[in-house]
DNA sequence: ATTAATGTTCAGAA
DNA sequence: TTTCTGAACATTAA
């Protein structure tokens, strides 16, 4: 989402926020709508950049809006898949192809915050965001699974644990690794440990490149409303009962831990 | 009608 | 103290 915006959006002002109407319930933005609004206008776009999974716009004079997409939460510059649920609109100004910034949001789930100079610092990073997945290494893994008894599976997906893997990547990521997503954290050898920071960056860095995965539901979509390529390279997710590409043995499982899909091929990963 | 879906957070219990 | 479960949030599609 980020390298899809940024050269659109980067260097150029603030005119207006529009808050789009919808039949449905507004989504959570903090502070009010229209101070946050009033808060933006006139301020340009300095930085574009990304904390975990948040999208943030550094804006001048420090403060930083935060979009947190959620489950179905897309940053548009153009095509929006339908207009019932656009959530926000920033519209912009200077010279650029594109007039508007939008934020999209099927479920409704996504959050918008503003944030006042350094406070992002304070709060954000202290309490709900950890230190970022692909700058792990393997000393880092050490301490953040060293301490927990959880399995390997939900540990990833603790976002201070280690911020930035969602529940597909996180199955990619623990088969590519050859690791068993029920193992214990804690229980993982140094050859392991090896291996999942490894994949860690093979994975998620393919998957940037790539532009992420647009899954059958279509959910989603680039910043100009194209699908992502990386859905083409999975391996075990939304893959239950097919045969695994990897081994070409044992067919993928599906189970569930700390209520999400877990897709692992018993053979490959133990 | 039921269930599951790239997520986060809270309350309450083990 | 840590971990687990269930629920809540809101919408759509299989």
């Amino acid at each position: 989402m980020v390298r899809g915006i940024r050269p659109f959006v980067a260097g150029r002002p603030i005119e207006r926020v529009v808050r789009c109407r919808s039949r449905y319930k507004p989504i959570s933005i903090r502070p009010r709508f229209d101070v946050l609004a009033k808060r933006l206008a006139g301020r340009t776009i300095e930085e574009v950049s990304r904390l975990g999974k948040r999208v943030v716009l550094t804006v001048s004079g420090g403060s930083a809006v935060v979009i947190e997409p959620r489950m179905t939460g897309l940053m548009l510059l153009s095509d929006p898949p339908d207009s019932d649920h656009l959530r926000l609109e920033w519209r912009l100004g200077g010279k650029g192809k594109y007039p508007s910034l939008w934020f999209w949001d099927r479920r409704g789930l996504g959050t918008v915050r503003l944030f006042a100079p350094g406070e992002i610092e304070r709060d954000l990073k202290t309490s709900t965001v950890g230190p970022d997945a692909l700058e792990m290494t393997v000393e880092a893994w050490r301490s953040c699974c060293g301490a927990t008894s959880r399995a390997i599976k939900v540990a990833l997906l603790d976002q201070r644990a280690v911020a930035g893997i969602g529940n597909l990547y996180a199955s990619e990521i623990l088969h590519l690794s050859k690791i068993d997503p029920t193992r214990r954290a804690d229980r993982l050898k140094p050859a392991e440990l090896s291996r999942l920071n490894d994949a860690v960056h093979r994975v998620l860095e393919e998957a940037i490149r790539d532009e992420g995965s647009t899954l059958s539901d279509e959910t989603y979509r680039t910043a100009l409303n194209q699908n992502g390529k990386y859905q083409n390279k999975h391996r075990v997710y939304g893959r239950a009962g097919e045969v695994c590409l990897t081994c070409s043995k044992a067919t993928i499982r599906r189970i569930v831990q700390a209520q999400r899909s877990t897709f692992f091929c018993p053979e490959c990963q133990r």
